[in-house]
RNA sequence: GGGGCUGUGGUGUAGCCUGGUUAGCAUAUAAGCUUUGGGAGCUUACGACCCCAGUUCAAAUCUGGGCAGUCCCA
């Protein structure tokens, strides 16, 4: 029923509604109804993010969703950047608001407008707080499930340092959280990009993101983070007394994991012809026992012995159900939940009754093994472990296949051709590497320059000259059409 | 931001070009019987032409607008 390698779009358009991820009958363009499969997932995503965000001295905080006007109009860039988007609130009842408000596009019109009442000293800082936050923006006409929402829900960190030192350091942080919980958590392989200057946050000094690579060679923009230096700062007039004695603009950071995005992410890339492929710790159910009835047999003993093993899982901290669906046959019932991502099905039947074993299923690696029953639960905590690290090693293969290391415009125009990322040496991230940019874009139709990766630094050769000018390549970019 | 395509029971579709029957089929759902080690069968029931306007004796069908979905490009 799906063939993902066919048609990126469709499996994932197929899936979300078979697989009850989100309702798209709601009638409101842009907006999504979650359903109880995905939102579970999502929930125990916001806790491991949650987790760390305390574990690495971030306080948590719950700002307002609505932000006067005034607010928004203090920076600049940030206002090009973002008014265009805006949801603006602007009656109560039949009357009309003296000033707009902003559903929230982002917060840090609403955090940097608290800060200076909450820092006056440097003993205040560093300020690091976090809130989980559902934003909103008028996005585009293309939008999508979890892609791509006019209102979608993230963890959004605004922190403030003494220091440019520190805030830079911050954004190192913010990638090894990215690296602990969507790589080693979830499963997802990704960069960590600087972006070049021509495509910032509005109102950053630098932006760096994640990005990780989907079936169709498409990148993915998931966690960024954003050095702001001491423009909110100072807009804001956020500002703390020094040791020595003097007023100074405190420097700021900010990171906005988007859950929606990343569960929608998640799902592609573990995702296979036979459906979903949820990771252990994050499956609304983790294993499924599937009786086989049969009519000439005592139907009670089977469900009596599921019933056994599902009380033990269940007393070991598993989530764990029993389908007791007597009209749908068995293959229905394994495609079922195989589609729906289940990590573990247990398959009960007479026969395993009397030889006092189970068959064990693995969504991990789609294999099944016959288990005497007093082996299951090391079987089954062995799964558990190697679960997230089977679907994410896969899944590393896969990404690392996507990217190409090329030198030559005419390559580059190949491997773009064929839905891969292209690896090569380039002028500048700066502004000045602009026009090569515009060039590299034109002539690959569209594809775009993610930056240079943040996780190393990647070494130029002498040799080495931009794909585009010809001119001494000072950084290797890579380059790919996205989302 | 530009362009294309599409809206028919819960879901997927036929019918539309060339206006005219009781809007067909599949699937899902509910009930009953039968069946169950990889998407089973029979019977019955439920259920639809996105919205507004126009053309017409007559609109699912033609025209315009809106809303929604989807794809491509920027």
């Amino acid at each position: 029923m799906l063939f993902r390698s066919e048609d990126l779009n469709e499996w994932f358009n197929d899936i979300i509604f078979k697989a009850e991820l989100v309702d798209i009958r709601y009638n409101l363009k842009g907006f999504t109804v979650f359903r109880p499969w995905s939102v579970f997932s999502m929930s125990k995503m916001f806790r491991y993010y949650e987790k760390k965000f305390n574990e690495t001295g971030h306080q948590q905080v719950m700002m307002p969703t609505l932000i006067p006007e005034e607010n928004f109009l203090k920076e600049a860039e940030h206002i090009e950047g973002f008014t265009p988007e805006v949801f603006w609130v602007i009656k109560h009842g039949d009357e009309d608001f003296e000033q707009k408000y902003a559903l929230r596009p982002t917060s840090e019109t609403a955090f940097y407008y608290m800060f200076k009442y909450w820092v006056q000293s440097y003993r205040d800082l560093p300020l690091k707080t976090y809130q989980r936050a559902n934003i909103f923006r008028f996005d585009s006409k293309a939008t999508k499930p979890f892609i791509r929402g006019r209102e979608f829900y993230w963890y959004e960190s605004h922190n403030i340092f003494e220091t440019l030192e520190e805030a830079v350091n911050q954004v190192y942080e913010d990638m090894q959280i990215t690296e602990d919980i969507l790589h080693n958590k979830f499963g997802v392989p990704f960069i960590f990009f600087k972006r070049p200057q021509w495509d910032k946050f509005p109102g950053a000094v630098d932006t760096f993101a994640a990005d990780t690579i989907l079936d169709n060679g498409r990148l993915l923009q998931l966690p960024s983070t954003h050095l702001l230096g001491t423009k909110f700062t100072e807009t804001f007039d956020v500002k703390f007394k020094d040791k020595d004695d003097t007023l100074k603009y405190p420097f700021g950071t900010c990171y906005g994991p988007a859950i929606s995005r990343i569960y929608g992410g998640m799902i592609c890339v573990h995702g296979d012809s036979l459906g979903l492929r949820i990771p252990f710790e994050l499956a609304p159910i983790q294993i499924i026992l599937v009786p086989l009835y049969f009519s000439d047999f005592d139907n009670k003993k089977l469900e009596a012995f599921c019933l056994d093993i599902a009380q033990d899982l269940d007393k070991l901290g598993y989530r764990v159900k029993i389908d007791d669906q007597t009209e749908k046959t068995p293959k229905e019932r394994f495609s079922y939940y195989e589609m729906k991502g289940v990590p573990v099905r247990i398959e009960v039947g007479p026969k395993d009754i009397f030889s006092g074993t189970v068959v064990l299923f693995r969504r991990d690696l789609n294999e099944k093994k016959k288990v005497d029953i007093a082996d299951i639960f090391d079987e089954i905590k062995n799964i558990r472990e190697e679960f997230i690290l089977n679907l994410k090693k896969q899944a590393d293969e896969v990404f690392d296949e996507k990217i190409i290391f090329v030198k030559e415009m005419e390559e580059l125009k190949e491997v773009i051709e064929d839905n891969l990322v292209a690896r090569v040496p380039f002028c500048s991230i700066d502004m000045d590497g602009k026009p090569c940019f515009e060039e590299l874009k034109a002539q690959t139709k569209g594809a775009d320059i993610r930056g240079v990766r943040m996780d190393y630094k990647e070494e130029v050769e002498d040799s080495d000259v931009c794909v585009v000018c010809g001119q001494k390549a000072k950084v290797i970019v890579y380059v790919g059409k996205s989302y």
